[in-house]
DNA sequence: AGAATGCTTCGACTACAATCGAACTATGAA
DNA sequence: TTCATAGTTCGATTGTAGTCGAAGCATTCT
C-alpha cells in the first residue's frame, strides 16, 4: 500500500464548493483577478485569498501580478483536462448542479474549454477535420497532414509560431457533454481565436458559453461539414 | 456561473485519505471486502462502512454481496481512468506520498491498472500493437485490423465473446508514470489473463505490481519488440 | 440452537477547515 | 501627502466530516 502519487490533495482542493466555482470560472480561460474569484464564489476577499494561495501551492492556479491586481489561471492545460475529465464522470453519474440553469443548452452546443472550442460545435470539427484527413491519429496524439497544413495556412493561421512553443499543437480532449473528443493544444486554441476575428462568434460575459452569429455559424458549418 | 456538471462530490470523495488509499487498492481491479479495504485504509470497520457507502452513493463504486462478505470494486472503467489521470497530475506536480518505498520501480515497470498491463511494459505494448498495425487509431479511440485479429486469434483470444460485451473492446488509457497511452478495455484485459495463464507473470500480493519472470518477458520481449 | 464472523447503524467525541471581522501591506490616484 | 482600492495575514468562531465504541442484523459454521 501506499504506492504511487498522492491523489487526495488534488481531490480535496478541486473537492471545496468555492473552490470548485473558482475552478469552473477559470475553465473559461481567462485570467481572473482575487476579487472577481471572489465574487464567483460567492466568498469574502479573505476566504478567496486563502483558497487561491492553497491551490496556488498544490500546482492548480498560476499567478501573474499586474499593477495592484493578481490574476490566476490555471496552471497548464493538464489541469483543464482534468477539470474536463471530471466533469464527464459527475455528469454521466448524475451530479448535476442544483439548478440546472436555462444556459445549459447554449453550453452543451458551444462553450470554451480552459482556450479552444467545446461542445457540439467543437466535436463536430474535430469529426470533419478527421474525416477530411486534415488531422490523423497518432501513437498517443493527433498529428497534421500536409493537407490540413495547406488547409490551416489557408485559413489564415499562421502554424510556425505555434510548432515553436513547448505547448502540444494537437491534443484532443474528452468533452463532458458529448463524451467524444474534440480539438485542444496551440491549433484549437488558435481556430477559436480565429472564430472571434472573423466576426462569426463571441464569448457571453460571465460564461463559458460561445455564441455564434447566424452568418457565422453558415460559414462554421459549411467549412466543417461531416 | 454555476454551470454544467458538479464536481466538487467527486473531489471531496476522492480527497480523503483513507477513502484514496480504498480507491487505490481497488485499482488493482480485484474486488475487495469491506474488511480488507478497512485495513487498507488503516481504519475501523465501522468508518470504512461510512466510507463506502458514500463511495457507493456517489457512483465510485459498486458492491457485490456474496454469503456473509461484501465485495466492492470500482464501478467501471471511467471511474478506474480518472484515477489513474489524477495520478498523472499529481506525479507531475510532485504531490508524491511520503514515503515512496522500494517497490516504486517495480511499480513503474509492470503494474495492474483496474483490469489490464500499465507500466513501461503496458506501454511497450501498446506501441508494438500500433507500430505493427494490429491496432490503429480510430476518431475518437482504438481500432481492430484485420492483421491484428488474426493476431490475437492466434494468441489464444476469443474475440468473439468480447465484441458482444457493452464495454468496448480497444481503449487507451494514459499511464501515470510514463504520460504514454496503453491499451485498457476488453482486449487489454483479455491479453493480461493471457499473460498470467502462461504463466509469464503473476501477481505480487497485497500490490498493483505484476512481476514478470524470466522466460516470460523473454516471451513478451520477443512478441511485443518495438 | 448457539456461537462466530462480517458488516452496518447509532451516538458521542474530536479535529480541522471554511468562514468572516479587523488590522496590515502594497500599489495607484488625487 | 493623503486617500482609495486590491489583496493578504491574524484571530476567533462555527459547522461538519471523520473517527471509534457499543449495539444490532445477517449469514455461515458447528
Amino acid at each position: 500500500m501506499k504506492e504511487g502519487p498522492d491523489i487526495t490533495l488534488l481531490g480535496s482542493l478541486i473537492g471545496d464548493p468555492a473552490r470548485a466555482n473558482m475552478l469552473t470560472a477559470l475553465l473559461s480561460g481567462k485570467a481572473l483577478t482575487a476579487s472577481e474569484l471572489a465574487g464567483e464564489a460567492g466568498i469574502s476577499a479573505q476566504t478567496a485569498s486563502s483558497h487561491l494561495a492553497k491551490m496556488q501551492s498544490g500546482g492548480l492556479l498560476i499567478q501573474r501580478k499586474q499593477g495592484r491586481h493578481r490574476y490566476f489561471a490555471l496552471a497548464d492545460d493538464d489541469v483543464g483536462s482534468l477539470l474536463e475529465a471530471m466533469m464527464g464522470l459527475a455528469a454521466k453519474k448524475g451530479h448535476l448542479r442544483t439548478r440546472t440553469g436555462p444556459k445549459d443548452p447554449a453550453l452543451r452546443r458551444a462553450r470554451v474549454c480552459y482556450n479552444h472550442l467545446a461542445g457540439d460545435l467543437g466535436v463536430q470539427m474535430m469529426d470533419s477535420l478527421l474525416a477530411k484527413g486534415f488531422l490523423t491519429p497518432e501513437n498517443e496524439g493527433l498529428g497534421l497532414t500536409e493537407d490540413g497544413r495547406r488547409f490551416f495556412e489557408g485559413f489564415a493561421i499562421d502554424l510556425a509560431p505555434l510548432e515553436k512553443l513547448r505547448r502540444p499543437l494537437c491534443k484532443s480532449c474528452l468533452d463532458w457533454s458529448n463524451r467524444r473528443s474534440h480539438l485542444a493544444g496551440s491549433l484549437g486554441s488558435a481556430l477559436l481565436t480565429r472564430f472571434y476575428d472573423l466576426g462569426w462568434a463571441r464569448r457571453v460575459e460571465n460564461s463559458r458559453i460561445v455564441s455564434f452569429n447566424t452568418p457565422g455559424e453558415k460559414e462554421f458549418m459549411r467549412m466543417f461539414a461531416v
